[in-house]
Order: structure tokens, then sequence, then C-alpha cells
DNA sequence: AGCACGCCGACT
DNA sequence: GTCGGCGTGCTC
């Protein structure tokens, strides 16, 4: 009999009877049935075990043709990917097969190509730190794990450039992984500048033909750099030569849906299955990567300067409390900008400079309230309040709920609703007001919402058609323009108190990157400014003096004690009812089930916390109650086969239940 | 995930 | 009567 992993949510593998018709391989993709149904199957080798009384074997059907089969490493790495997060084997193979079938005729498109067509650039000489950090790294030598810290501008792409040049010309293939591609085609074009039509590109925002088309590209065809989001580590490249993960510090990385994998950690599994080297590349490293650093395991490379000695950005904190107070403002300014950043925004834009204001908007969006009874409209699914988008909408940022806004307050019926807080939205009708003369554009999930419109904001940005762009966090990633000379965080503070262990990290990391931003292309500093309520927030005092290091050991010393991540590894099981009560009992049921299997096995399982089970921070959302228990420990194998032993035999759970395990979680939200 | 089975309300 | 809504359960 042979063992196939089904394309089926069932945790373990099937047996199947061998086809007379053909031998199955281990990697072989098959087609077997399923119940009444048909679908597709990975072999994973000969069952050696006794057929079991009261199970009807079925024979393998056919073996699928149009796809080559798995080699052994690639599978051995999906499997650890199954293995590690708890999930089916053949929906995680599922992911490493293109969605259309394979087409030769290519078909007239109107939309742009997946990969722009541009000339050969010539290569920029290196800066002694770039040498230095490239004669470090020895790719011809089996796996090994490196960590570049470059503060922003420091030339890390050339680096990533020459190393894959070193890659190709090894006759090897590489990946290059990016957080939210889609959102950075100036990087992708400046790996076609380098390498011309040997780069291929895999994103989320491809059509499933583009997906495909570019899958054939670079398993089979004449593609040797696969530049791609996380989901691009499934396509089952054979000669990997070299993976680099740029931004490795991005939580997006981590799906958060179905298969919540961290496409950084796989990258590293890959890595070090295929024998290749592994490049991690950041301003501002997670915790989790300079542990690993501290701890010997990647070796740490350092940027110190930018290129062409272009002098780091001054930040600039202001206090938001005294500024209120303020008396000497000469303009009728609006609450949310100070005098500080004004002034600087006239002299920037005075000078033809270009101005980016971020508004970290999670939290603070354009919520309605009733001055007259305190009502505020919220979502009948979720438990958050609804957020006005434009004149008269009502919508629910997480589920697809939507209303007209009505003036006329429904509880009081004598108030009238009022907007409060601050969008995006808010801050462009503002300045329009007070500078009428400027060119203003918006950067958020309500403007920018296909590849096409970053592309043309990035072109406008360049063209310098935009005097001020005014954006949410998708702005501070990656881009390069060079007339931008000051950057404005407008509420630094959203940030800080979100209920999760690492909002101060990734406070750090916005202010690091927003300012970044600033100032790349010019002899004289770029300009930051960061507007606050609480200047003496960690996250603050350490960017404004650039200094990493320092917020490093800091941030780590106060994670030990309490045994958060990198310390400790973390499971979260979620638990999700339309029942509150249904809810917490199955909640309750995985405490104690967790709690009973880490006493029974006593000697495996030491030193496991069980923390809960508590609501989760967004209690309600699209009608399911949500509950989870955490659990931490710092033996990451003990943690996964107790989360095993709890899940096995899952009749016990509640069938108006579900329960939904994530291991590494990025947030706690 | 599919797909079937089965139990209930609604409707020609 | 029986059509079809979806809650429940199983897949080698």
């Amino acid at each position: 009999m042979i063992r196939v992993a089904v394309n089926a949510p069932l945790l373990e593998p099937l047996s199947y009877l061998e086809n007379p018709e053909f031998m199955s391989h281990r990697g072989d993709i098959v087609h077997v049935s399923l119940g009444r149904r048909q679908c597709l199957g990975i072999v994973l080798g000969k069952d050696s075990r006794a057929p079991q009384s009261g199970i009807e074997y079925k024979p393998i059907v056919t073996k699928e043709q149009q796809w080559p089969s798995f080699d052994d490493t690639f599978l051995k790495w999906l499997e650890w990917v199954a293995d590690y997060y708890i999930y089916p084997l053949g929906q995680v193979a599922q992911q490493a097969l293109p969605p259309l079938d394979r087409s030769l005729k290519k078909r007239a498109s109107k939309r742009p190509p997946v990969v722009p067509v541009l000339e050969r650039t010539v290569k920029p000489t290196l800066t002694e730190e770039q040498q230095n950090c490239l004669k470090n790294i020895n790719i011809s030598d089996g796996f090994s794990a490196h960590l570049i810290h470059g503060v922003t501008g420091s030339g890390k792409t050339e680096i990533y450039l020459r190393l894959f040049e070193e890659c190709l010309s090894k006759n090897k293939k590489g990946i290059f992984l990016l957080p939210e591609i889609s959102l950075t085609p100036q990087l992708v074009s400046r790996f076609v500048e380098r390498f011309g039509n040997e780069v291929a590109v895999f994103h989320s925002q491809l059509t499933d033909r583009e997906r495909t088309d570019q899958w054939w590209e670079i398993v089979e065809g004449e593609k040797k750099i696969l530049i791609g989001a996380r989901s691009a580590l499934f396509c089952p490249l054979k000669n990997l030569g070299l993976i680099v993960v740029d931004e490795e510090h991005e939580t997006s990385f981590k799906q958060d849906e179905k298969l919540k994998y961290n496409g950084r950690d796989c990258a590293v599994m890959l890595a070090k299955m295929s024998n290749c080297p592994i490049i991690l590349g950041s301003a501002t490293p997670s915790m989790e990567s300079w542990k690993n650093h501290i701890d010997g395991k990647y070796k740490l490379h350092t940027l110190k300067s930018r290129v062409a000695f272009r002098p780091l950005p001054e930040i600039e904190i202001v206090d938001m409390r005294i500024e209120k107070d303020k008396q000497d403002r000469k303009a009728q300014l609006p609450f949310w900008l100070s005098q500080n950043l004004y002034d600087k925004m006239v002299h920037t834009l005075e000078k033809k400079e270009q101005v980016a204001l971020l508004l970290n908007r999670r939290g603070i969006a354009n919520m309605v309230f009733c001055r007259g009874c305190g009502y505020s409209a919220e979502c009948p699914n979720c438990d958050v309040s609804l957020i006005l988008h434009g004149k008269n909408h009502l919508v629910c940022h997480y589920c697809d709920y939507h209303e007209n806004f009505k003036l006329r307050c429904p509880d009081c019926t004598e108030g009238e609703l009022a907007p409060m807080g601050l969008g995006t939205e808010k801050v462009e009708e503002d300045l329009k007001i007070l500078f009428p003369e400027a060119r203003l554009a918006r950067a958020d999930r309500d403007e920018i919402q296909s590849r096409t419109d970053m592309e043309d904001l990035i072109s406008n940005m360049e063209k310098q058609h935009i005097d001020i762009l005014i954006g949410t966090q998708m702005i501070a990633k990656g881009l390069d323009f060079a007339h931008l000379n000051l950057v404005g965080l407008l509420l630094a503070d959203v940030g800080f108190n979100l209920p999760d262990f690492r909002a101060t990290e990734k406070s750090f990391q916005l202010i690091m990157q927003m300012s970044g931003r600033s100032g790349r292309h010019t002899e004289q500093a770029g300009r930051v400014v960061i507007q606050t309520y609480n200047t003496t927030h960690d996250s603050l005092v350490y960017a404004q003096n650039h200094d990493y290091l320092g917020f490093a050991q800091h941030e780590l010393q106060s994670r030990e004690p309490l045994h958060y991540p990198p310390f400790h590894k973390m499971i979260v099981f979620r638990v999700q009812s339309m029942n509150s009560d249904t809810a917490q009992k199955t909640a309750q049921m995985i405490k104690s089930r967790l709690l009973s299997i880490a006493e029974k096995y006593e000697s495996h399982f030491k030193n496991i916390e069980v923390l809960g089970p508590a609501f989760a921070p967004l209690a309600r959302l699209k009608n399911q109650y949500r509950l989870h228990i955490i659990v931490k420990s710092a033996q990451p194998k003990a943690l996964n086969a107790l989360a095993r032993q709890m899940l096995a035999d899952e009749k016990w759970i509640p069938s108006q239940a579900r329960i939904i395990v994530d291991v590494d979680p990025a947030s706690l939200l």
C-alpha cells in the first residue's frame, strides 16, 4: 500500500492500493478517490503497516502528468512546513502547484506585463562596507545563514544583486522574497535592469493565468531568479543556489489565514534543506533574527552608513501635549498638525521638494458618535465601531457590513452624529485649505487597490507631479523617492498601546522605516517629524538616535523575564463560535486537555505555560465570538507535540465551535 | 474542502 | 405530499 497526502483537511495521510497499471513513487502527484469524489494527492512512500480491518482500501486512480513530480528535497520541506504549522500536508502541497493548466500560446492582455521590460543599466561601484559584506558571504559552501543589518539607504539591494549574479554564474537559481511585492515595483525594476529576462515574479495580485505562466517560466523555463511574496517559496525550484529575504522583520511574512506560515522561517528551512545560503536583510532586524545572531546561528554583517556619504535623517519629536496649549500658533492649524511640522512643510514645498505624511490609522479612524447621548455607530456583527468613508458611508473594517450615514442619532433621536478621530481623508481636506497650491495625493486601502494604482502613484511621485503624499502604513515600505525630504508621522502613539507583545518593536520599526524614506538622495540630511503625546516611549527615544542596537538590547531584556518570543516559542489556539457559551466552554476544554496532557507526560512537557482562555481583544468578529489560549515553552518540539496531542481525536470538539491553531503568531489580536 | 444524508419548514 | 434550506459526519 501507498501513503498519500490528499488535498483535504486531514492531518494524517491516507493509504491507497498500488495501481497495477503504473508504479507510484515518492513525490508523484496522483488522483485518488476520496469519498465519492476525486482529488489530488502526493505520494509519500510505501505503507508497510498491516491493513486495518473495516477500511475498504481503494487503488490510486491515475498519475497526474502535467506537472513534474516533487523532488525529495522539496517534498521534505513541504513535510516540514505541514508538521511545524500543524496543517494537512496535502493542502500544503496544493500551494506548490499552479492554479491553471499550462498554456503555450500567449494571449493578448490589456494588463501591463508582470515583469517590466527595461534596459540594462551599469553597475554602481561598491562602497567599502558593501565590498566587505560581500567578501564575508561565501555562497558556494552549502548552507549558511546571514543577517545583513543595514541602515536604510546603505545599499543592501546592490549586495543582493551581486550575490544573485554569483549564484547565476554557478548555474543555479535564486529566490528573492519581499513582504508585499505589489507595493514595491521599484525593487523588481532594479532586478530587471540587472538581469533582463531572467527574472520571474510571483505574488498575490497576479491573475491565475499570470501566476501559471510565471510558475512554468521559473520551474522549467529560462527564468533564473524568482522575485516574490511569501507564496513564491512554494514554487518547486530545482537547483536552488540562494535565498534572500528582504525586510525580514516584517510581520506580513506571516500568512494569517489557512496555512499560517511565516515565509521567512520557512525560507530558512528551505535553504537548510537545499543546502544553499540564506540572507536575511533589514534595517531593523526582528528580535527573533537578532537573537539568532547573538546565539551564533546567523552571521551578522553591518552596514553603518548610507551610500555616497549621504547623512541619516534628522528625527525630531514634537510633543503634542505642549503643542495643544501653544498660543503663538500663527496659522489656524488643524488639531493634528503641529506648528513645527507645518513650518517645515512650508519650507520644503518652497524648495520644490516633496513631503510625505504618514497616518498610522489603526484604531483612530473616523468613527461617528452623538454629542448628545454618546451613542456611537457600531457594527452589528463585530465588536468594533463603524468607520466613516467619504461623506455618507459607514463601513466595518472587519466584515463586509456597511450602511448609509444618517445625521440624526438613532438612539436619542435628538442629537446629531458627528465624525471624530482622524482619517487620511480628513487630513487631505485640511491640507487643501492650508496649501491650496500644493498637489496632493492619498495612498490608503481606498485609493490604492491594484498593482497599477501603486505603479501610477510611484511614477507620479518620481515625476514630481505630487507635492504632498498622505498615506497609511503602505507608504512606509521600500519606496525610494529622490525629492522626498520631509516625512511626518502624525500620531506615533497609535502603535504604542496595542495589546500585543510586539507593539513596541513594531512601533520602532515603523518610525525607522518611515524616516528612511526621507532625504535618500541629498547631501543634506532629510527631515523627519514625529508627533506624539508620549515623547519618552522607548521606541521613539531609540529611533531618534538611530540606535537599533540599544533598542534591541532593551527590548530583549524586557521580553526575557516574561517568556515572550524569541526566548520562548508560542502557539495560540483560537476558538470561534456563533454562540458565546459554546466558545467559552470549548476554550475551557482546550485548557484542561492541555493541562492534563502536560501532567500525564510530565517528563516530556516540562515548563509549559498555559495562559487563558481569554476573550481576544476583538471579542466578536463577523458574528463569531473569539477566545484564545496561549501556550508557551522554551522547547519548540515539545510544544508542537503537545498541540498535536491536544487536537488528536477531534471528536470532542463541539460541532458549533471551530479551533484554529496558530504557531508563532504574528500578533495576538 | 466536498459531498451525502437527514431533518424541518414552505409551497404548488 | 416533495422541494430545498443547512447542520452533521466521513473520506483510505
